[in-house]
DNA sequence: AGAGCCAATATTGCATGCAATTAATCCCGA
DNA sequence: TCGGGATTAATTGCATGCAATATTGGCTCT
């Protein structure tokens, strides 16, 4: 089992479209996110250019932009290293999430429309089919997004956008837990009751399992991890 | 009362420090928040490059970084605007802060060292003698300390960066409710009972207050912003 | 006069070159 | 053989020029 293609979008070689400046941002994102570029190494302006066939302007614009989401430490005059990412790090991220998750599941409940509640359980219904398919890559997606739409249906543009920002820093390591079957068929039956507090709209409720949910994803997830660091004899890190 | 001023720093027109990069970044920021550069108008690479004496490059960096920031918004191949923000979407990012300082507030009740108390404690005697001697200028920037120092104690560095990061956004729009005398009061009862919750270390008693804290002083600030709105016809906009 | 189209202008996106800074290499002495 | 310092190589930061795109102004036609 190869953890770091579990989130990693197949890495096509297709053309820049749209800018080259938001073509490599996504491509070295991906990049990183996917382990081809080794946490806490430098990164070789040179040999990226050449790799992704651009100069270096668009590249180091994308640099900027990688700090500021805080995937890579640019250190002037220096140069550009992967951020290492440790286990604590990651649980801090959770907490994060945890907390926006909380303020959303509330307002979700108050605010959220019937389209988007029965989009939401339309969601669920297709992330149970790919679990009941033990397909663990569109599993994934499909919850991934189930939480974010809870949140977007908070209707908190700015919740949407920081929960999302978060998200992605640390998607990789999210659902490291769901490798273990019995916690994987756990989890969906946590969802059911998640689905159904959305739908009686009890936000309370609605909140302590999201919360519930959370807590013990990234317990699973961690042991999942350490075990890995272990077997690797590297830190966990993006 | 030019409320552009309160929370602008004295924009001294220093010589580059570090890279030109950051440099711009930190001065068109500034421009930004000021409202120098008008909410919803386009910025002219040109102009600032002229105005700023640096070439394009590290004001293309700047932009980049910006935009990430949610300051600007840029159209490729047209530009860069303002972003404009509207008073839900000043209230959107409070939410978000609550938020944040809820889970922060229980976590710090919790982790907080005697130091860190023990300093917040000390920025809170400083605060209420910037408000004794009318300084509204020196009270809030240490009531924005006073705030950030709470959730670093929460040892929790994703939430400290989440945190900083929103805080700066609003920065301009979130004390403008302390211009009214009598909230200002009240603020500073609060914060009274904000210090004694911490140092009690009574986590959920802290998250209320602050909770509480944050809605008064939002419903005060709004109130004062769509007062200024109303006179000068136009929309709060960073 | 107003709408639509085309040319002229302005502005952006990107590549490249040069200077400044840092990292690597080599040489020398202990 | 190992450490220290100077020289060389590599790398970064920035300015600038050119091509591509969008915007503006003017013109024509209805």
């Amino acid at each position: 089992m190869q953890f770091r293609d579990m989130t990693a979008d197949t890495p096509t070689l297709e053309a820049p479209r749209g800018t080259r400046s938001a073509f490599v941002t996504e491509r070295v994102r991906d990049m990183i996110t996917s382990g081809q570029l080794e946490p806490g190494s430098r990164i070789n302006e040179r040999v990226l250019v050449e790799q992704l066939n651009i100069s270096r302007t668009p590249l180091r614009e994308a640099f900027k932009i990688l700090e500021r989401e805080g995937l890579i430490s640019i250190r002037p005059n220096v140069g550009a290293t992967v951020v290492v990412f440790t286990m604590d790090d990651v649980e801090a991220s959770i907490e994060v999430l945890i907390g926006l998750e909380s303020i959303g599941a509330e307002r979700a409940a108050e605010r959220a429309t019937e389209a988007e509640i029965a989009e939401i359980s339309d969601l669920h219904d297709r992330m149970v089919a790919a679990f009941e398919a033990g397909e663990l890559m569109t599993y994934f997606h499909i919850n991934q997004d189930i939480h974010q739409k809870i949140i977007d249906a908070a209707h908190n543009p700015a919740l949407s956008r920081v929960y999302a920002e978060e998200c992605a820093r640390i998607r990789r390591f999210r659902f490291a837990g769901n490798r273990d079957e019995a916690r994987w068929t756990r989890a969906v039956h946590e969802h059911e009751q998640i689905r159904d507090a959305l739908i009686r709209r009890e936000g309370p409720l609605l909140r302590e399992l999201l919360r519930a949910h959370h807590v013990a994803g990234w317990t699973a997830a961690r042991r999942a991890l350490e075990a890995e660091e272990a077997a690797t004899g590297r830190a966990v890190a993006q």
